[in-house]
DNA sequence: ACGTTTGTGGTACGACCGCATCATAAACCG
DNA sequence: CGGTTTATGATGCGGTCGTACCACAAACGT
């Protein structure tokens, strides 16, 4: 073989390609052409890696879905212990505030009319959908006399406000801000 | 020519072949040949009637564009006088609670990412994106103190929990009982 | 040292793509 | 009634698609 190569990376470097590609015009675009020239290597090197297009799609997903939930863990345990704050967080999490956020995203959007025809595709990111909820359900245990429909508002409002940034109906900040006077709410400043 | 045929209804029964196969598949199953098929039509009367395929995915997501501002009105005029009544019909029309606002749904996500990268086809749907916030802002103008904030809130959540229900990830009944619940709050029950 | 495995490139095949061209029959206009 | 317009079908062209196949060089195992 020629030198023993880091398979991980190259699998990372062909994902990221996907995603790319994915961001900018939808899954149409992520062909095994275009994602080998976006990605610099040949079209038998991503069959290599992945194999057909399905799996390709799949693999891509299942990393880019590694890396969020990694990153989410990261940001939430950066965060002091005020319950607030990472409740504040965890929400945060779902908006797309930076370039990563907001790429990862828009990825999601793009695989999304595949998620619901294919079981397979939503299971490789239907381990947190409920995660984050019950995670602020926890959080608003004692500050709340229903946490379980309040977190629900409130991830799915989180969901919402990062469709209408996303479209450009929304900034960041008022995004921020809106998350913040419902966190008032709850926690009955 | 052969006999006279309305214009509309043609372009209404091939825009709806659209719909479906974008909402089984994305718009990558939306190809000429593909809809032509779906439409009981030939591809040279697609040509016909929509011109090139961007034509076409801007023509039926006209179409469908129209028919959810329609159907939003029938509906929200349907209701009762009560200010309640009338928020919760907006909200509702966000979520999907029958096969054809499902379908609509749908066929909006399958746009999504195009929506960020075509300003033509933003525009196609930008006219009510907070057409409709606006309308809740002033229905509760005279029962909260922060009617504008309030109203961005419920309709973020209502998008959210249309992504959730679409995704199964929460059933209708507990989508809008979640909003039945938050309009309890707004509307101090 | 040598065969086997691993990583990589090139390429060919059949299917499908968007789009354009040619053909034509029926209804309207004068 | 003859010509123009409208609505439709058939088909072909150049390109791209996913995938499979062939080749090969470099490192490994023995």
């Amino acid at each position: 073989m020629p030198r023993q190569v880091d398979h991980a990376r190259r699998r990372r470097q062909i994902a990221e390609a996907v995603w790319r590609l994915a961001g900018r015009g939808g899954l149409e675009e992520v062909t095994l052409r275009q994602v080998a020239a976006e990605a610099d290597v040949s079209v038998r090197l991503v069959q290599y890696y992945f194999g057909t297009r399905d799996d390709l799609l799949l693999g891509a997903l299942e990393i880019i879905n590694a890396d969020a939930g990694e990153r989410a863990r990261e940001r939430v345990e950066a965060q002091g212990p005020g319950l607030r704050e990472i409740v504040r967080a965890v929400l945060l999490e779902l908006l797309p505030l930076d370039e990563e956020r907001r790429a990862r995203h828009v990825v999601y959007a793009a695989y999304f009319v595949r998620f619901l025809a294919d079981a397979g595709l939503r299971a490789a990111i239907q381990d947190d959908p409920d995660a984050l909820e019950t995670m602020v359900a926890a959080l608003l245990a004692d500050v709340t006399e229903s946490p379980g429909d309040e977190a629900a508002f409130l991830v799915a409002a989180a969901g919402g406000l990062q469709g209408q940034i996303l479209l450009g109906h929304r900034t960041e900040a008022d995004a921020v801000r809106l998350i913040d006077r419902q966190l008032d709410r709850v926690f009955r400043v």
